[in-house]
DNA sequence: GATGAATGAGTGTTCATTCAT
DNA sequence: CATGAATGAACACTCATTCAT
């Protein structure tokens, strides 16, 4: 019963099967028979939606990052302080946000990370997302500092954000957001201590 | 050509190859095959050493994470300075030494990484290594801070030196070790500078 | 050319060829790839229809243990006379029916025999079918003597059987159907006239 | 520290490690690395003392053959009584002594029948085995029965013995010996009691 | 649009055998 | 005599992909 209007709701449909099979299996064993038994469907529907595996694997990447760009947009929308403190603070919430720091989704970063290394398409998107945080920060800290502090700052404050997340994601324990968030605003602060008055 | 004695030389000789292999390759496409081209012998022999593949991989991984004690190690022992701030640079350095900062490293370990969260042997490896880069900054601290802020002091440099090493690794372009040890130096000295004299 | 509802076909086919493959080369030569040469059919195709290699075995003893049940079914169904020696002689011939006593079906119930003794699902089988015969002879012999010698007449005669039937098989020459049915005949004779009047 | 004379001794060892393997695996898992960790010797040595793999299984075959025939020996030697029927319980205890009946012994004897389907070196051994039974049953039987009786006689009995012998090994359970050898003498008897006077 | 039958190359692994020591 | 290192072919099994229906 072909119905109208179904690829948007087969694509979603696939794609978060596909993040269900990385958190379940890993990467390395998802394969499209197990991603298509989870979405209810038939294998060769995939090639259909995706062209192929490493399609449904690039769709899915970037349905991550645009939830986590969706996620900080919200936040900033919902600032009525329009000072770079509130902004950064903004950006290190929404990157330790329930949406980020879950299981499925560290397990999928991670897989998505490693492949980046060897699949170009993987690394460009990766690459976006990097300089996007990057760029945000720099962004924020530019408005109180000079230009080479605020990038030093950026650069800072950027790798402290991905490295508590890595570290909790490699832990295997809950995440303690509370202390990510900590860690980065006392770092934020001191760099925004720079500032000349 | 058998000979006796040849366990150690093959083991070496393996782990090397496997290091190659997933540097060339990544970890999903090196197979046993591939890595006994490398290493120049045949397939059969990997089980004879090493059981099975996660066997290699496994003591391919402890082999990385060897190579990075033994570097701490050595710079440790060079060290003529017995000051904190002398222990934590070596610690940073050690960790942006150019045996970890190379490409096969760098894939090696996010490969490692990406494995662990579904593999428990893996896992238990890789919290071992976590913890102790927080441990040996967190002793560090110690020494001249209160605990409290000791810990915090640890599990924020182990951060930022983990979220450097990463985007260093995910960026594709070399690592900037001066750019990435100035970063930690300045995270040190400002948290050094919080004890009470 | 893939076509719906080819499941029983391709079962049969494949059930047939695994007969085919023991009877040739033996079971423990009786490789997938034989199997599936032998029925014309690629060597993946046996997982999609029985998980794995031990899924057509079992599903190819079932196959030879119902073509005896239906083998002796139809022939009791033929039976005019109702007395026990006519049930009794029809569960002979069964046994040793043209389906039961030609090359590849001795060699295979040999090898599921010797297999059964080390693989727990193959071994539920062929005590299901070891039972079956005693029993109906049990049964038969029943109608006209005690229990206890019943039960005795009903083990020397499913013995005299499996007996008859794995000599003539191990002989290698052609089984002497004849020869067999008369000895197990005069064992039943003799063991019938034991009835008290 | 090489011995002379150590021929027999290693052979022997070898033979009953692979007893032992196959009642604890089965003979399609009795790998020489398994039969040559059981006998406590590297693997070579196989090579060695019986060519090949077959050559161990044949020698190991022989060796349970002529234990039977050892058996069956000792207990006639042991006889007072030179009738028939003393000789033939002694064929049938023989058959069903502890050395025939246990868990290795009937696994092994499975194993060799199946595999004697396929490899001629075994199967002429094991025809010889079966003639022997006969041979020496009928050899009784013909002191006192005509020879076509004695030659049917044979023939039933020793189909009864393997049928018996048979059943209880595929039944997993105890071999009830006593059971057994009631079934074979009550035959035995009513063979002999056909002897014209 | 959707299915699932079918393929076949590729995987990790096992194993009998060989042979330098 | 005996070892065990080394081989390489064979194995069962997996899986992305294709395509007739």
């Amino acid at each position: 019963m072909p119905k109208v209007g179904m690829q948007p709701i087969r694509r979603q449909q696939l794609i978060e099967a596909t993040l269900q099979a990385v958190d379940q299996v890993g990467m390395a064993d998802a394969s499209i028979a197990l991603i298509a038994r989870l979405a209810g469907v038939s294998n060769g529907i995939i090639s259909h939606y995706f062209k192929d595996k490493n399609g449904l694997i690039a769709a899915t990447m970037r349905y991550l990052m645009n939830a986590l760009i969706d996620n900080v947009t919200e936040r900033r929308q919902a600032l009525s302080d329009d000072s770079p403190r509130a902004h950064l603070q903004v950006i290190v919430e929404g990157n330790f946000d329930a949406s980020q720091v879950n299981g499925p989704a560290m397990k999928t970063w991670l897989a998505f990370w490693a492949a980046s290394m060897h699949q170009p398409s993987l690394h460009r998107l990766q690459r976006i997302n990097d300089h996007r945080l990057y760029s945000n920060l720099c962004c924020q800290f530019r408005r109180v500092l000079p230009q080479a502090q605020a990038r030093n700052a950026a650069r800072g404050l950027a790798a402290l954000i991905d490295g508590l997340w890595l570290r909790g994601a490699l832990s295997g324990d809950g995440f303690d957001t509370d202390q990510a968030q900590r860690i980065c605003y006392e770092y934020m602060d001191l760099q925004l201590a720079k500032q000349v008055s």
